[in-house]
DNA sequence: ACCACCTCCTGATCGC
DNA sequence: TGCGATCAGGAGGTGG
């Protein structure tokens, strides 16, 4: 499930391929990925050339002549960059190039999302706009404040991207491990140093795995940009019945608001 | 304004 | 072994 770091990874692996490529047909071949009216989604892209590739949260943004393609990967969409082969499976969107080259938009759960905007007003509407800052540039005293207001659990404040962008049920759980804080705390029970801790390592974590490519968990053939090391770096996720690395007590799995979460109970208070 | 719950979708896994 | 039921989940929508 790509978060940050993911999404950063293949916005990298993305841009160097495919800045200065103009775009010469768009082909919808299932056309709910995309929120736009599938004639004009595919006219307005016909012609326009991609500059460069920024991201906001979890979604990617092709910047072109005039347009923004917002493209969010949900659980399982990924990119390939082919030449004219024949479309495989769960290949959703190709969007040809005058090189020949096409950019495919691979995704078996068909959750992912397009959405077109215009260069003058992509940061000042949804879905961009509702996003709240990376936790890089979140101010723990301010993120304090918000806890204080708040009466949900910790772990689902962290994962509500109006609040705070970039943290999915993978970074979270390693998140409030590494700051000791159980994923079931309510929210204005976390002091001032808890938060500030949060804030610490939520920052960590997600720098720490973006160098290292991100995060593969299920094993798929190399999807383009994602083939990440930091699976290797997992304190808790996935590691249900395993020794905390920390005090050697079990792992284990709940639910936390519909998520499975993974939490070390002697650790995490 | 806030929060719990539903929806989307398919492949993997579970239970009998 | 087979097959239907359940699970996984990000974010937007709905309804209390």
């Amino acid at each position: 499930m790509p978060e940050l770091p993911e999404v950063e990874t293949v916005r990298r692996t993305l841009e160097y391929a495919l800045s200065g490529e103009k775009i010469d047909d768009v082909i919808l071949h299932y056309a709910k990925i995309v929120h736009e009216d599938p004639q004009y989604f595919i006219e307005t892209l016909k012609g326009q050339t991609l500059h460069g590739i920024e991201r906001a949260g979890k979604y990617l943004l092709f910047i072109l002549d005039r347009h923004v393609l917002i493209v969010h990967l949900r659980m399982e969409g990924k990119f390939y960059i082919k030449s004219q082969e024949p479309l495989e499976k769960h290949e959703h969107v190709t969007i040809r190039f005058q090189s020949g080259r096409e950019l495919r938009y691979h995704d078996v759960r068909k959750f992912g999302t397009m959405d077109l905007r215009t260069l003058e007003n992509y940061l000042s509407s949804e879905p961009v706009s509702n996003l709240g800052p990376e936790p890089k540039d979140l101010d723990p005293h301010v993120f304090h404040q918000i806890c204080q207001k708040k009466s949900i659990e910790i772990k689902p404040l962290l994962l509500d991207q109006t609040i705070i962008s970039g943290l999915g049920n993978i970074y979270v759980d390693e998140t409030l491990f590494r700051s000791h804080v159980h994923p079931t705390r309510i929210a204005h029970t976390i002091t001032k140093d808890e938060a500030i801790s949060l804030i610490a390592s939520a920052t960590y974590v997600l720098n720490k795995a973006t160098s290292l490519g991100g995060t593969t968990i299920r094993s798929y053939t190399s999807s383009l940009g994602v083939s990440g090391k930091f699976q290797n770096e997992l304190m808790v996720h996935m590691r249900k019945g395993s020794p905390c690395p920390v005090c050697g007590q079990a792992i284990i799995k709940m639910k936390v608001k519909g998520r499975g979460t993974y939490v070390c109970e002697h650790c995490q208070h």
